[in-house]
DNA sequence: TTCTACATGTAATGAGTTACATGATTAC
DNA sequence: GTAATCATGTAACTCATTACATGTAGAA
């Protein structure tokens, strides 16, 4: 249910077409939400049926035609209440990488470290990422109240991947220390 | 897909029921993996199906039967094979409360911090109870080969709700901050 | 007497993914 | 010529959640 929640987010700074709503996903809610672009237009449809959005086709030259949605009152208030009253249920977090991480007595030690320094790379390149964004964003500026929640957002996307990173150190620095102090000690 | 190497990564340790199953990803494994006792019935019978597992019923007094699942050669080899060899994606996360985050806008600042204050006692007892739990399994002591897994994947969790709390702090101290300065400065 | 732990499941529904479809424009 | 971007969708499928079902033992 949350998807409806999460797009209407989105659409109440600004309306939007379904692809438009796919891509800002990508962009600014990588670390806390995932659609694929078939749900989105699906949940967009039930929305409209329900009466939180409605719709209006603009043709484009040269481009297919795109259909934008805004928020109705019902959207608004329906919102507004869910973020208020609804109960948090802590996430239920699906992280492939670690399953194989609480496997590594399945393998060895140096392709334990392959791995690690492997998706090391991946949150590296993540945290840089998001940084600039931020900047771009934001600079030295404080944020407008519009923007509050894409700026807190976005720290918590810095602090995730970079403790990311973090922690592929120290479970690199761990292995390492683990291979020659193992055969010796234990 | 995942659901079953996440299965297969606590049998190879040990054979255990889908009760039993159950239980370890809750205490285990919260962090990174979650599943529903209904879906971790059925993809059992999948995998014995598949024969990556055996099954034995033992009768017990008092308490009703249970089923011990042991895995095979077969799983054995798939599990290793899936740790080396397949691709990591990057874990779809769903977090519904940082999609409440993003629409703080539609709430007053007031309420915002009272909702971060909520969710970051939740965290700071995940903080204590993972850390607890590391110290019962592990105290000082270096883990052994087997244990590797659980090691790596509790300090990851450590952090991972250590964050949390660290940028809860800074999110309420960022909400007031802007309460004062904004007003008046733009 | 109400709750929790033990123990395993089916059926229905809802959420999410994959494959397929269309078709122009622009960059390499 | 090959890929990416723009733009929207259907159909089929798998995965995940919720409700329901059953039954005993022991603690509060």
């Amino acid at each position: 249910m949350s998807l409806r929640y999460a797009l209407l987010g989105l659409l109440v700074e600004k309306p939007a077409t379904g692809y438009q709503l796919h891509q800002q996903f990508k962009e600014k809610r990588v670390y806390f939400w995932h659609a694929h672009h078939t749900q989105i237009y699906r949940e967009l449809n039930r929305m409209e049926a329900d009466e939180w959005v409605t719709s209006e086709v603009i043709p484009q030259e040269d481009l297919p035609d795109k259909k934008v949605y805004t928020v109705t009152e019902t959207g608004r208030k329906e919102l507004t209440n869910w973020v208020l009253h609804e109960a948090s249920h802590p996430p239920n977090i699906k992280d492939e990488f670690l399953v194989r991480v609480a496997a590594f007595h399945t393998i060895s030690t140096e392709q334990a470290i392959q791995l690690l320094q492997e998706i090391r790379t991946g949150y590296q390149y993540g945290v840089e990422q998001t940084r600039q964004w931020r900047n771009e964003q934001f600079g030295n500026q404080l944020p407008s109240p519009q923007e509050i929640g894409d700026y807190l957002t976005s720290e918590y996307g810095v602090r995730y991947t970079q403790t990311w990173v973090e922690w592929c150190d120290w479970a690199i620095e761990t292995l390492k220390q683990l291979k020659e102090e193992g055969p010796c000690e234990k």
